[in-house]
DNA sequence: CGCTATGTTGATCCATATCAATAAGTGTGG
DNA sequence: CCACACTTATTGATATGGATCAACATAGCG
C-alpha cells in the first residue's frame, strides 16, 4: 500500500480514534488496488473476506433475485462498504461493482475483527458508522414505501442540490439507467418522470440538471429531513 | 422496575456481556410500564429520550409522509427498538405504537450512552445488534424492490412457517391491514393476493394460514436466504 | 467513423391503487 | 347475553402508475 494514502484513511471517522498500534495492524495486511470500470468486486452470498474502502472513483452496491436486479446505493470517496458483513462474519447481502476507474483499499476481514475485539475506540467508531448506515437504509425504505416514483425523483434532485451547496444547476452523479434502478423504476419510466416534472420547475438535459423553479419543485416533492437529510 | 423482570433483560444479547456495575447503572434509572393497545409511544422526529425493550406484547414501528402511512416492522419480545437513534442522540426516524397490551422497559438514552462510553463489552454488543438491524433493513429493501406484492406475500408466509418450525398451519401474527402495509400494499390488494395464491398451495382463512402445497408455493416464492433468512 | 450501449418516445399491458358497497368480526354498554 | 356501533375484511368496478415491448435517436468509445 502506498504510504501517502495512509493519512487519508486514518482521517476517516471509522479509523481516526483508534490507537496507532491497532491502525498499524490494520493497514499492515491491507492492499490498495486500482480497478477499471464495471469490475465485479464482490457477489452477494460470498463470505465477507474484506472490508473495502473507496479511495477514488465509485462503487455501486446492487442485488439480484430471480433474474431481476436493483441498485441499492453508490459508495463514494472516502468511505467504506459492507462493514456489517465483515463484523458479523456473515455473507454479503449485496454485490458490488466499480462504476468508474476506482482505487480501493481491501482490509482483510479477520484483521478488522481482531482489531475490533482489541481496540475499544475502534469498536465505538464501528457503532457510529453502523448506526449511520442503518438510518440511511431506513430512510431509503421510507422513501420507497411512501412516495411515488415522480416524488422520489423530485426529492433526489433536491437532495443533490443541497449536497452541492444549494446549486440550481449541477451534473447527475450517475447514469440515468442506474439512477432509475436506484429510485426503483425502469429507465423508460425515469425519462417520463423527468418530462412530468418539467412543469414543476425541473429540467434535465443529458446529465445537466437545472432547477428552474425551486418553489414549485419543493411544493411537489415535500422534502422531509426524516427521509432526505443525509447528514443525520 | 420489578426485580423478577431483570434476569430476562440481562439475558438479552445486548446486555448479557456487560459488567454487573454497568448493568446496574442501566436498570437503576429504568422503568417498566404496561401500556394498553394502540398507544402511541414515540413519534418520528422526536428526540431519542429512551431506549425501549419489549418485554411482552408487541410494538409496531411505522412512518408517515404527506398523509400516507406505512408499517416498517413489528417488535416482539424480547428485543429492543430504536437503538440507533439512542446511540447517535438523533431524532427517531420511525414512530412506535403498541399493537396489543404490552409491557415495556424504558431506559433513559443518556444512561445508555454513558454506559456505552464506559463499558467495552456493551459497546461491542451494540455493534452486533446494529449490524443485525442493518442487515434486516437491507433484506427488506431488497424484498421491496425485487419482488411483486404476491411474491412478497408468498415469501412472508414461508418465512413464518419456518419461524414456526416448518409448520404447515399457523396463525397470522398481525392484522391483515397491518400486514398489507408492512408488505407495501393496500388491504384490498392483500385480499386479492391471498386469492391469487390459492392455486399455488396457500389458503388463508381469517388469521389461519394453511400451506396446502409447499412445493408449488416455494416454486412461486423462490425464497432466498439473502432476503428471507431471519437468523443471519 | 462506425459500433454498441444508453436514452427517448410511443403503444400497449399489467399490477396495484382507489372508490364504493357489502359482509364479517369485535368490543361495549344496556 | 344480546344489540348496536365501529372497525376490519372482502368483492367488484374502474382508474392509474409503472412495466414491457418495440422502434428509433443519441452519445460514448475504440
Amino acid at each position: 500500500m502506498r504510504p501517502d494514502d495512509i493519512p487519508a484513511i486514518r482521517s476517516l471517522d471509522l479509523f481516526s480514534d483508534m490507537s496507532e498500534d491497532s491502525f498499524h495492524d490494520l493497514v499492515r495486511g491491507a492492499y490498495m488496488q486500482t480497478f477499471p470500470p464495471q469490475v465485479d468486486l464482490i457477489s452477494e452470498g460470498d463470505p465477507a473476506d474484506f472490508l473495502y474502502v473507496v479511495v477514488s472513483g465509485s462503487v455501486e452496491l446492487y442485488a439480484r433475485w430471480n433474474g431481476r436486479e436493483t441498485s441499492l446505493s453508490t459508495v463514494r470517496p472516502i468511505s467504506t462498504f459492507i462493514l456489517a458483513a465483515t463484523i458479523k462474519d456473515a455473507p454479503y447481502l449485496m454485490s458490488a461493482r466499480t462504476t468508474e476507474k476506482s482505487r480501493l483499499i481491501l482490509l482483510p476481514s479477520q484483521d478488522v475483527r481482531d482489531v475490533f475485539e482489541r481496540d475499544n475506540a475502534f469498536a465505538r467508531a464501528v457503532v457510529t458508522e453502523l448506526a449511520q448506515c442503518y438510518r440511511t437504509v431506513v430512510k431509503n425504505a421510507k422513501n420507497l414505501k411512501l412516495r411515488t416514483s415522480i416524488e422520489r425523483l423530485a426529492n433526489y434532485v433536491l437532495r443533490w442540490s443541497a449536497r452541492n451547496g444549494g446549486a440550481t444547476e449541477f451534473e447527475l452523479a450517475m447514469e440515468k439507467r442506474r439512477l432509475a434502478s436506484f429510485l426503483g423504476m425502469t429507465p423508460e419510466n425515469l425519462s417520463r418522470a423527468i418530462k412530468a416534472l418539467r412543469p414543476y420547475g425541473l429540467e434535465i438535459d443529458g446529465a445537466r440538471v437545472r432547477i428552474t423553479n425551486r418553489t414549485d419543485l419543493e411544493l411537489l416533492a415535500k422534502p422531509n429531513p426524516l427521509i432526505d437529510d443525509f447528514t443525520t
